[in-house]
DNA sequence: CTGAAAGCGCTTACAG
DNA sequence: CTGAAAGCGCTTACAG
């Protein structure tokens, strides 16, 4: 059905490891039966199996991105992500193939059955949230991966995290700039590594500043749903008896609901309360009053995580294992304008 | 490395056809040798070679999820289509490989590098702006593929899509009914699909209740920067000699941006003008006012076009290959309360 | 029911 | 520089 070695091999009326060997730029071949076999093959058609290929040079040229559920590719922030990744992938000759561990029966060995089946030579990881120990036994089997967006302590695991740490900093110091020293915050959930570092790099924020901490002024939220828990978090926030001067939302989404909150209290943003955001979501620009927040940087996180990978696959060892990409402070009005 | 069929067959002392038959369930083996092999299969941790298993059978057990350009899977409507595409691929055990045409050199024979190589067994393809050509040219080959959320009128072309007509129409039907008879458009690029399938609803809802199409009323906007574009036509509609007393905005986040337009001026929303988005995304519940809209299935386009391609590789012939998913009607405030 | 053999489409030492 | 051969890890007719 599909053009093979042979058949070209037969057309050019040489041997077949004499067409491999023009197909792969070989130096062990002359330029005019090169040139003859690449026009035949041209001619016919050919692409060479990429599964004959990978059976004997061992390689899928095929990377994996392993999700823990689909479900978190949501927004804005994993697209941009994907896209920093597809471009290096591209450019580097190498697919994408999508997986995540559904807890089915057949995925009871994830992600080996993937490693395992030589399907793909390295992976990608996207996990926020879960148990890591299994994925980090890939190490043993010295399989190549990178986290994305997800720091990890061990200095041997390749990962590249934005880096919330700074940016609960950033945040928090906006704030007591402007003045406040009663800052509550609404986080995402515990179970995201994202919240526990933005947390400490508020409570550094307040220690620097010589501030305390005042765990009343914490309410924990959910990322996944953002307005809703954002509002119900403020809400308790401002029926406490010495109710903060400002909030700091662990995202956009949980700052537009407080924002509600704030709004149906009959209290003015940012003159009775500031509120920062996080991810600078497209929205955040257009709400009443816009939002002041701090901008990840998505791309280059895809960018960089599928650089490290490549890299380690063509065993040029990557300078930096461990990278934490910066984020930025975007003024706009909700805690008062420079 | 890795273990193999030899291996597992040199510790059972049986052939490796023995094997291969123990780990594939075949008929043509007793009970008992193939409990042997396969507790020693287990017990080595054995996984079966993809790659050498395509080869021979012609099938790599992967679906090849094809985006026009990677930026296009923004947002919450994609990704609720991939959940939907990976939960039926998970169930019958196929894997997920992204690709999109770069427009690079090595991807000149788009999607052929990819057919031919052997990579992918079927495609989905989201496409809802380029010329199609290219792919349509896949039905010559004989590649099973489905279009994803795009109606082709060609009845031989598999595709599963939001039924966008159905959609336009309700919308202005909705306004109709609140008594309006000018009703502006604000669409998206008419390179998109989408747009020309809405307007033919807009225009189809207005024939049949006797109103004319005032072409004046109409401003082409754009998908992809909404709010901005949103607030632009909107102003360009305002400004109209005899403005349109409601807008039907082909997107939530241009009618996000119509509505900030509408504030400007001092309007009020609805008594002023009535305002109808298209979406559903999670904002538009918590604008002020909240937003009527219409609301699209995209879990189940990506679950029906993923269930139709695995159909059509089984070789069970869907009974419906032209599938068209139907939207929602979502009343909020903005075109008034029922 | 089991084994020996051929073959899937390629690459790569080994001769010449 | 070119060819003949072996092998990548599997499946599947073909014998027995």
């Amino acid at each position: 059905m599909s053009v093979t070695l042979k058949e070209i091999a037969k057309i050019a009326n040489v041997n077949i490891s004499t067409v491999s060997r023009a197909l792969n730029d070989s130096p062990l071949i002359t330029q005019e039966t090169k040139d003859k076999i690449l026009a035949i093959a041209q001619e016919m058609n050919y692409f060479p199996n990429s599964l004959a290929r990978g059976l004997v040079s061992h390689k899928s040229e095929t990377l994996g991105l392993i999700l823990p559920k689909i479900f978190f590719l949501q927004g804005p922030f994993f697209s941009e992500v994907l896209r920093g990744i597809e471009q290096v992938s591209v450019e580097n000759g190498y697919n994408i193939l999508i997986a995540s561990d559904t807890g089915k029966d057949r995925d009871k060995n994830f992600p080996f059955n993937l490693t395992r089946a030589k399907r793909i030579d390295g992976m990608l990881i996207i996990n926020e949230q879960q148990r890591i120990s299994n994925l980090i036994a890939l190490k043993k089997e010295r399989f190549p991966f990178v986290f994305i967006n997800r720091y990890i302590k061990d200095q041997d695991i390749n990962c590249v995290a934005s880096n919330n740490v700074q940016g609960g900093k950033i945040a928090t110091e906006h704030l007591i700039e402007k003045g406040h020293k009663r800052i509550g915050i609404i986080t995402g959930s515990f179970e995201m590594a994202a919240s526990h570092e933005r947390f400490e790099g508020y409570r550094n924020a307040l220690k620097e500043k010589e501030l305390v901490f005042d765990k009343s002024l914490m309410q924990e939220g959910m990322f996944e749903q953002g307005i809703e828990t954002g509002t119900d978090c403020a809400m308790k926030l401002l029926e406490h008896e010495e109710p903060p001067t400002a909030i700091f939302a662990f995202s956009d989404e949980i700052a537009i609901g407080a924002m509600q909150a704030v709004k149906n209290k009959g209290l003015k943003i940012p003159d009775d309360i500031a509120i920062i955001g996080y991810d600078n979501i497209e929205y955040s620009a257009h709400l009443t009053p816009p939002l002041t927040t701090i901008s990840q940087d998505p791309f280059t996180i895809g960018y960089e995580s599928c650089q490290m990978l490549i890299d380690e696959l063509c065993d040029r060892k990557p300078a930096k294992n461990h990278l934490q990409i910066p984020v930025k402070l975007v003024v706009r009005d909700s805690c008062g304008t420079e």
